[in-house]
DNA sequence: GTCTATACGCCGATAGAC
DNA sequence: GTCTATCGGCGTATAGAC
């Protein structure tokens, strides 16, 4: 019972081990530019039969990435409606976690914002009509309805507001701007905010 | 010799009637998703071998849409710099041709603003390090010192300017704002103008 | 659960007739 | 300059021993 137990651990171990590596490769060179013997190989196997005792096949893999990483971070968002009031405080919570992610977790960073997911992924959601994407929304929602966020077009104030925020880190993840995003924190939030803002 | 004329203009038709159909194909379904076949079909063609008597292989079809879409970008920022004198004009003026290309050739603005390039151009330079893109810096390097623009970090006025336009345009390209480019156009400029605007 | 070995298919690319 | 035909290679995926 104690061995199949550890059997079981051990599976899942080499599964996450296999993710990573998949996450990595995927976030660095593109989902079509690396091989399963890329992946194979970033893990020490010699052959990439190991892998399919775990997946299904290669997009299975990113099938799995996407699923938990989008999971983790609907969770995230729920976390920050649940802790936070005023829509102001809850966008200044995702716009915390985003820039935390992006030096702490570049890779997962690279997934959200800058992998094209549909080219290989194209049965499932399409990153907006993720569950927590809506509810970013929701908030923006909310904070026209509480008067804190100015009377426009809901889909137009995210756009602005993530359009400085999310750009601001892809130029983090690619190099365009040399400092860590954590650098770039209150200042950027300070413009996102301020251009959605009642004033 | 009229005859020679005559087949000289027919290669070269085809020639952009081959970069036409790859141009849509990449930007709707990507690069690496699209074979020489499906090019070779859209333009009725029974075989890939005319492709290969215009272009070396397929990464030379990629290569030659990025040299000329940027070419042209860049005569059109010239265009714009040498019409306007003000920081503030010229800005205005990229925004208006960036809403103009993604109503009137959203496969263009596709490749400009969504494809990841160097996941299949790796040896052509980044986006940024582009004439046009450092031309951009420039514009905004001198609005600050002419007191136009308000005395941040060029990149990261950069980062905030076209964080708004591009998120924008990059939601218009993909159906998550439903109106054409040009029904946001005001609005947008102001808010990104705004942003990076001496008060 | 990882190894060796191998099958299979797709796609990029070429040869050569017309 | 387009056709028929075909090659070669890479990458995915499987079979079966250990």
């Amino acid at each position: 019972m104690d061995q199949e137990i550890e059997i079981i651990q051990a599976k899942a171990e080499t599964q996450d081990e296999i993710l990573l590596a998949a996450l990595k490769l995927f976030a660095t060179k593109g989902y079509f530019t690396t091989s399963l013997v890329d992946i194979a190989q970033a893990l020490g196997m010699k052959n990439t039969s190991p892998i399919y005792h775990h997946f299904k096949n290669k997009q299975m893999i990113a099938a799995r990435l996407y699923a938990n990483i989008f999971d983790s971070f609907n969770i995230s968002v729920d976390e920050i409606r649940r802790r936070n009031q005023k829509s102001s405080e809850q966008l200044r919570g995702i716009v915390d976690l985003f820039f935390k992610l992006t030096d702490d977790a570049p890779d997962v960073m690279q997934f959200l914002l800058i992998l094209k997911l549909n080219e290989f992924l194209p049965e499932e959601k399409p990153v907006l009509e993720t569950a927590a994407f809506v509810k970013i929304i929701k908030i923006i929602q909310s904070g026209i309805t509480a008067g804190e966020i100015s009377d426009i077009d809901p889909q137009l104030a995210n756009a602005y507001f993530f359009g400085i925020i999310n750009n601001t880190l892809r130029l983090v993840l690619t190099g365009g701007l040399d400092k860590k995003a954590d650098a770039y924190l209150s200042q950027t939030w300070l413009a996102a905010w301020n251009v959605i803002a009642k004033k």
